[in-house]
DNA sequence: TCTGGGGTCCTAGGACCC
DNA sequence: TCTGGGGTCCTAGGACCC
């Protein structure tokens, strides 16, 4: 009989809302938003009246008209999540990290210094409530699958733990959405076909559920429903993208806006991919009109590129691309640059060959390489005397900067 | 219910190669 | 010149997650 592995997931309960309550206690027990325009984060109080992150300012308002809009402490986000997650990994070594306030940790190995893992679970919210102060929902299980769907059934605040014998009782009962993977439009492909819950899921035949939502979807759906999940932990990933947006709200699709945004985007992907000492091959541009219907354009080069000015001219030529295959749109509200295709050791690609065009984009030429070094060198100024001491004309752009520079870096995925 | 920013993975068609 | 089959890469779009 194959070892019986044991998955936990831990979950911290409205982070951002529940650290601001924690930072200021005149706050606990209140409804309150983390945002402005946007609702990053709800309290449960808040989430009580309907108001969800993602939500716009004044949606939430008139759901909750005592809301209370607090400032976001970015650093501290960062540091009490770090916090919480070391001591998870206080019981194992195998822990994967998914975003700033959740994690899954394998304790299979971990049994007999640690106790069950039911024990390990309690001592974890225990210790996370009073070192770090925060509550902290964990699920245990089998799989990584349904040790997440224990930990948001067990919210707020609590432990579910999934007896390997009775896993499809549990599952089955549930509603889909609750399952990885199943957003909106998947929701509702399945009622279509009477499919609510994950139990009428699990019957439905494979090729009914593949036929219905591909190939891959369906099968992933088809095994996860009979608890088949053979996904393991994975202690690092290394990104396999990086990229920036700007919302625009709606100006005009113009060479100066455009140009403006991009640069500024270019800017900051770049400057990230020149700190992981990475590069990559394909950039892409999205843009998104006044309808918020969106076009994306990418292009793969020869040779990987991290360096601000070439990127920058990329996109646009990209973004030239998109408008000009779309005339009837005067107006934008979003502008995106996000270059994959990555590889190590930016520094090694100067020496390779690149026949685009232009000269000056090649980075294994003399001016391409000296651009390269002129980034390195605003690198270099920025990390001594901050990001805005020196920058390419462009980086001033502040005007509409709806979302603080800490919260993008926060959404970095990467670590 | 038209709201941010940073990501991952999948699909489908076409180009190109053997 | 038509025909078959398989594989890889690229591009554009979409769904989803935190």
């Amino acid at each position: 009989m194959a070892a019986t592995a044991t998955i936990l997931h831990a979950d911290l309960d409205a982070f951002y809302a529940s650290v601001e309550q924690l930072l200021d206690p005149s706050l606990a027990g209140k409804p309150i938003a983390v945002g402005g325009g946007v609702v990053l984060a709800a309290s449960y109080e808040a989430k009580a009246f309907g108001v969800r992150g993602g939500m716009p300012g004044r949606r939430a308002r008139e759901l909750c008209p005592h809301l209370q809009f607090v400032g976001g402490h970015f650093k501290e986000y960062q540091r009490l999540g770090d916090a919480a997650i070391e001591v998870v990994g206080d019981f194992t070594p195998l822990i994967e990290r998914i975003s700033i306030d959740e994690a899954f940790a394998d304790v299979t190995g971990s049994v007999h210094l640690f106790g069950t893992p039911a024990e390990m679970a309690t001592t974890i919210r225990r210790r996370v409530r009073a070192e770090v102060g925060l509550p902290i929902s964990v699920g245990v299980a089998r799989t990584k699958h349904l040790a997440k769907i224990a930990s948001q059934v067990a919210k707020p605040d609590g432990l579910v733990v999934v007896d390997p014998e009775t896993e499809l009782d549990f599952l089955h009962d549930l509603p889909v959405e609750v399952m990885w993977g199943v957003g909106p439009v998947t929701r509702a492909r399945l009622a279509q076909v009477g499919v609510f819950t994950i139990g009428q899921l699990a019957e439905t035949p494979g090729r009914s559920l593949e036929r219905l939502l591909g190939r891959a979807v369906g099968g992933k759906l088809g095994a996860l429903a009979w608890n088949r999940d053979p996904r393991e932990i994975e202690r690092h990933h290394r990104a396999k993208s990086v990229g920036a947006q700007s919302a625009l709200g709606k100006q005009p699709a113009t060479e100066a806006v455009i140009g403006r945004t991009l640069r500024h985007l270019a800017d900051r992907v770049a400057t990230r991919l020149r700190a992981k000492s990475r590069a990559g091959r394909t950039v892409t541009v999205r843009v998104r009109f006044a309808d918020l219907r969106s076009v994306t354009r990418s292009v793969t080069l020869p040779a990987a590129i991290s360096a601000t000015t070439i990127l920058a001219e990329v996109a646009e030529d990209l973004a030239r691309t998109a408008l000009g295959d779309h005339p009837g749109e005067k107006t934008i509200s979003l502008l995106a640059i996000s270059v994959s295709h990555l590889e190590n050791d930016a520094v090694l690609q100067l020496e390779l060959p690149f026949e685009l065009e232009d000269e000056e984009r090649r980075p294994g030429t003399e001016k391409g390489a000296a651009r390269w070094v002129l980034d390195r060198a605003v690198d270099a100024v920025r990390d001594r005397f901050g990001r805005e001491a020196v920058g390419y004309g462009s980086v001033a752009l502040g005007a509409s900067r709806s979302v603080p520079d800490e919260f993008r870096q926060l959404a970095e995925k990467d670590l």
